[in-house]
DNA sequence: TTAATGACCTATC
DNA sequence: CGATAGGCCATTA
């Protein structure tokens, strides 16, 4: 069981209209600060289709510079379809689509 | 084993 | 707001 195993399974958890951050996912994952692990971990991407990697973005919200699914364009499309909402910087709006790191249905 | 790499994050100027 | 510097960790060759 690697890290990149467990960046994985969150990844996949992650539901749609929503989108999370790396760090937030390193955080997930175990340590706060794999976050840099966690984007080599999407960078390999080894089951693309599987794994949604478009779902996580910066701090920020910025998506990132160099994507691999067919430039930056493509993430947007995606999220959009799926009702992540965009501000006017193609940025995403955290404070609407952050992920809280939990499944749909359970608000405490 | 050593060295090098990276889709990050935070702090500072 | 943009640019710069440093730290942190696992994976790969």
């Amino acid at each position: 069981m690697t890290v990149f195993e467990k960046i994985y399974e969150i990844v996949k958890q992650i539901p749609e209209g929503k989108v999370a951050t790396y760090g937030m996912i390193a955080q997930l994952a175990g340590n706060p600060r794999w976050a840099r692990v966690v984007g080599y971990a999407l960078h390999v991407n080894p089951e693309p289709g599987v794994i949604p990697c478009h779902r996580v973005v910066s701090r920020t919200g910025s998506l990132s510079p160099a994507f691999a699914f067919g430039g930056e364009n493509r993430q947007k499309q995606l999220l959009l379809k799926e009702g992540v909402s965009f501000q006017e910087d193609d940025k995403v709006n955290l404070e609407r689509c952050l992920w809280n790191g939990l499944k749909e249905g359970e608000t405490p």
